[in-house]
This record gives C-alpha cells, structure tokens and sequence, in this order.
DNA sequence: CCAAAAATTAAAGTTAACTTTAAGTGGAGG
DNA sequence: CCTCCACTTAAAGTTAACTTTAATTTTTGG
C-alpha cells in the first residue's frame, strides 16, 4: 500500500483557511506557495504542507509583515539550503518584531483599562463632568513611559 | 496668575507624535479632534488634551479599529452625556477586542518560535532535510487548537 | 453524456489610509 | 520692507492588498 498523501482543491482549502479562493490564487500569483503542484490541465493541488505554508504566511501578516517582506523570504525558500542562515535571521527578526507588538499592545491595554474606568465612573455618576477631573489620561502615559 | 494653558503648533504636534502634519489635518478632517480649536485665522491650537485624543486615536487602530469606526467614536463624544452608555460600551468591546489579538498573537509567537527552532536547527545541520523529517508544524498547529 | 459546479487566467476595479500638490496667507527675524 | 518658514485648504495622486469580471475550460454527479 503506497502512501498517497491527500490533495485539496482550492475550494477546501478556502474552507480551511476561512481565505477566498481568489486571495489564496492571488497569493500564489507572488510565489507564495513554493511546493505547490498543479494537474496536467493547469488545476492546483494542496497538500498538507501547502496549506501549513498559507497558516505561516497569515502569521507573518499579523505580525505586521507585508505582502513583499513574505515574498522576499518565500524566495529564499526557493533557494533551497544556500539561503538557511538568512532565513534563520529572518526569523529571530520576525519574532523580535512580534515580541515588540506585544509589548506594545500590553501599553494599548492600560490605556483601555484606563477609557474603561472612566466610562464606568461616568456612567455611575450620569456625568462625565466629575470624572474629567479626577481621573487623567496623561498619567497613564507617563506610568506607560516610565515602565521603558 | 491666571492659568494659561500651553498651546502646540502642529508642528510641534507632529514631533511629539511622530505622526506627519498632513495626517494629523487628515484626522482632524474626520472630526477625529472634538476639542481642538483655531486662532482667528485658522491656525489649529493644540492643547494637551488634543494630544491625549491622537495618543487614544493611535491606541484604537493598533487595536484594529478603522477610521471609520474611530470617527463613530469621536462623534459619540460630540454628543456629550447623553452617550456615555454607548461610549462605556464600545469601549469594553474595545478592551475585549484587544484582549482576543493577544491571545492571537500568542498563537503566533508559538509558530515563530518554531520556525526559529527549525531553522536553529537546520543550520546547525546545514541542511534542512532531516529537519523537515524530525519537526513538524502540524504538531504546532493542533497544539495551538487544542488550546481553546 | 450532459448540465451544473468549480476551476483557470488576465486584466480591470475597489477600498482604506494616507500623501502630495498647488495656490495662497501670516507672522518672525534681518 | 522683504524674505522665509510654517501654516492653510481643496483636490488630485498613491499604495497595498485584495476583489471582481469576463471569457474559458475542467471536473463531477445523475
């Protein structure tokens, strides 16, 4: 019994990924998808790994990564072993880069923390009036600052 | 001694927040700045206050928020209190909002993490072959699901 | 075997979020 | 007074990331 790994049609893969087909041909169309086959008749066929690579690349776009910095590495990957080393590189980056959207997001967070309060004392009160007063956003700021 | 507050010039503003003048024009062309005045002769006067709302305006779309659900907002406050309900909520949604993109981001720290191992690894080998036999971004993959 | 559903490409269209340009005004320093 | 710099508006231009369209071809189920 030959292993035969399973192919998907760009329509499961839609469905898998929650992207339209036109997004994931479109991906495609700027050599996202390195390993990805297509029949005689021009037709793709996803395999597992096909679909792995889409799962990074949406990674990568979270992280704030755009659709040219994605195609730089896809390239690489292209390059087979002689581009290793950068890719290591790239990633140690990508992962700073997302460490520092994290601590960013942890500020955002307080400043949130902080609109919320104030709502919630706004609304005890019926007021805002009361609240402007005792309650400033600049020293969230500065608490954010001084944190470094 | 009357209390004289200090007022900013966009440019000023610009320094403080990075952000270039045209865009701060651009969001107060949105009514993104509810409080900001002009001199006599249309010289935008920026107080504090102002500079608070960019920071807030700058928090909200790194939160993921679209100028037009921002500018929903600043219209809220134009309504005075009569929508602090409404802006107490939004806000809480806000909040949760941020909250879920944290959880995705550590999601997507756990990829990265293993794309670093991998390629910490590959180039150790200086080759990838046998990596790609040992470590598997599936394994991640459900990992991250199973998590719920 | 045939109709319907799903796939293909190339090219044009869309949208959000700015950014630039053009033409002009106002105040500060020499 | 003159020049320069920072400010103004309105309108046009740009860019990224898709999305849609049109015209075909392929695959699939009865």
């Amino acid at each position: 019994m030959l292993e035969t790994e399973k192919v998907y049609s760009i329509g499961e893969v839609s469905k898998i990924t929650g992207l339209p087909s036109s997004t994931i041909r479109y991906y495609d169309s700027l050599e996202f998808l390195p390993y990805l086959q297509k029949s005689s008749r021009g037709i793709r066929k996803f395999t597992q790994r096909d679909i792995d690579t889409i799962r990074v690349i949406e990674c990568l776009k979270k992280t704030g990564l755009t659709l040219k910095e994605i195609q730089d590495y896809t390239r690489l990957i292209a390059q087979g072993d002689d581009s290793i080393v950068e890719r290591q590189k790239l990633f140690h980056a990508i992962r700073q880069r997302l460490l520092n959207k994290m601590k960013e997001m942890q500020k955002n967070l307080q400043i949130l923390d902080f609109k919320c309060a104030y709502y919630d004392q706004a609304v005890k009160d019926g007021t805002e009036k009361n609240v402007l007063e005792s309650m400033s956003l600049m020293e969230v700021f500065s608490k954010i600052e001084n944190e470094n």
